[in-house]
DNA sequence: GTGAAAGCGCTAACAC
DNA sequence: GTGTTAGCGCTTTCAC
């Protein structure tokens, strides 16, 4: 690898003076800049990143932690992160805390100590506290959390309206004729799952319909639990629920195939829609309708935020949390009606 | 942050001692060692990697590049160099190609830059020039590819046994009682995709059954594709293929959403069985069989074989290609006898 | 057993 | 305009 000093002895000029050349400062002569950055393209010289950081403690790198990479509605995110990123000359770094809060104090730690300029993050569903996070901040290491809000926490946050999209879906039902309507739910502790049950339930108020505590149940994210769930909502095939709305997208997968394998009718005898839409969704059978995110801006929107911060490194910020609209993406397993 | 240089001032120290104390040398007393250890652990002290890392010219971090990243497959590829990687003191890095070779040839750009010590990557698919990893190898950057074997390579690679895969999930259709067998392929000037046609080329054979060239059809990994290329195989309704085996999930998946387009039967008109194994396959209708890939041992073996690399560092080597067995996973769309 | 000094590659304050 | 020096945090000769 070819460095400053290599080129400043070829050329028999100090490294200074080649550094500035390089940097295309004002105090160098033209003449002595044209044989700098000649020899430096010829050489096809890079500056040596690791150098910098240790020079400026900035790594121009942004750390990423999501609970699950291989995750389509994550990799969108991590994609439009990636996208400002890069146009910004900063470099990503991923985390997975697979939901696991030690795994993700672990990957703050690392953020930490690897000198990461910021981090963008969705949390581990089981956390509840957030003295890591805080940790970084105080060592002036900017966070933005994004899809999963956290609550007493001084920062930016980009989210969906989570209470809007369960509002939205429930309606939907409701307009497809589905009276007696069941909501599965995540960890309550979660906000997103208070948001989105709170939509459900006021959705269900608005249009008088009676809201069944048995009817709601909470499990974790997970598609085995929506399917177990789900089958036994169907356990009293006398008094079933014609309508589900299921608040993820595994939830919603194992509801899917639960109500197959109880041989119930979908969307006759009752109608399912999930959070999230993955690409799967259209390929089901009947295919899944969904409440879709906005994952990409989320990510684009997350990191701009983080880098606004990182480069107004001390000064004072209104923090702002965004909240951004989903798309109710309907399909068969919800549509009773004829279209039009 | 704290650092050498502080803990030797409290204690009235040299930064070398303290250096030595801290790494357990020999030839520091053991009381010093003492009264430093508990500083150190005191005031938290965590070595900055960047330091070390300018230092030794290694950054104790192994890069990635898969073609995307949220995909399941990818993803468990990446837990498994992930959890090998962690164990040994290693960190992660991982760049998303998006199939493109452009962008693979910034990331190994990246790589080089950033010093990563090794590289685990599966290429892009249309890639066939390889001097960018050249390039890393020559500066001393060992190299592993996975998934998509690479020819006229020097290095070591853990692939899986596609050919074998292929016959055997050819074979399985026939003993289902297919006769005239379709095979989706992609890309074909990737080995994994000739493999792949070879096996089950090499199954009809056996079997005496005929190859039909206008039922081995080519085109990009791509649901779309897929979609398209199986709706085509079945213009001609009087004489359609009752098997098609397709070559990669995607492709699977839009010859699966395309057989019920057309209305064909799945599986007693048409069986279809496709490669790798994703976790949605149960939950389509009929559930979708396939050759499964071992990717998390892909990934923890690949990271073995380039953590062997790098910290053998210029010592010989006996390159080697590990072939990971397959398997097959029946279920009902390839299904038509029953079990016994 | 401990300290001083050099060096990894780079920038920046301070000369001249 | 250009060079010298110091320093980012650490390890590693080389002295004593």
């Amino acid at each position: 690898m070819i460095t400053l000093k290599e080129i400043a002895r070829r050329l028999g000029l100090s490294k200074s003076t080649v550094s500035r050349a390089l940097r295309d400062s004002s105090e160098i002569g033209a003449e002595t800049k044209q044989r700098v950055l000649e020899l430096a393209r010829e050489l096809s010289y890079t500056p040596n990143p690791i150098a910098l950081s240790l020079q400026r403690s900035r790594s121009q790198t942004i750390g990423i932690i999501v609970p699950e990479i291989a995750n389509s509605f994550f990799g969108s995110v991590i994609s439009g992160i990636e996208e400002v990123a890069y146009r910004q000359g900063y470099h990503i770094t991923i985390y997975q805390s697979h939901d696991s809060s030690d795994r993700e104090v672990t990957d703050v730690r690392n953020i930490l100590v690897r000198r990461a300029d910021g981090l963008v993050v969705s949390t581990a569903s089981q956390i509840r506290n957030l003295d890591h996070f805080r940790t970084l901040q105080e060592q002036g290491i900017p966070v933005v959390f994004f899809d999963r809000k956290v609550e007493n926490f001084q920062t930016h946050q980009v989210i969906v309206d989570d209470f809007d999209g369960a509002f939205r879906a429930t309606e939907h039902l409701i307009e497809q004729g589905c009276r007696k309507l069941a909501c599965l739910t995540g960890p309550q502790h979660l906000p997103i799952v208070q948001q989105r049950t709170g939509g459900f339930k006021a959705a269900l108020q608005k249009h008088d319909l009676p809201i069944r505590a048995e009817w709601l149940v909470e499990g974790p994210f997970r598609q085995n639990s929506g399917n177990q769930l789900t089958k036994e909502l169907f356990a009293d095939l006398s008094d079933h629920p014609d309508g589900i709305l299921a608040a993820s997208t595994s939830i919603a997968l194992g509801a899917h195939l639960a109500i197959r394998e109880v041989g119930m009718k979908m969307p006759e005898e009752v109608a399912l829609i999930g959070f999230s839409d993955p690409p799967i969704a259209p390929l089901l059978d009947p295919p899944l309708s969904s409440i879709a995110q906005p994952g990409f801006e989320m990510g684009q929107q997350s990191a701009e935020l983080l880098i606004d911060m990182i480069e107004k490194k001390g000064k004072p910020i209104r923090y702002q949390t965004r909240i951004l609209q989903t798309d109710l993406v309907v399909r068969r397993s919800s549509q009773r009606t004829q279209k039009v």
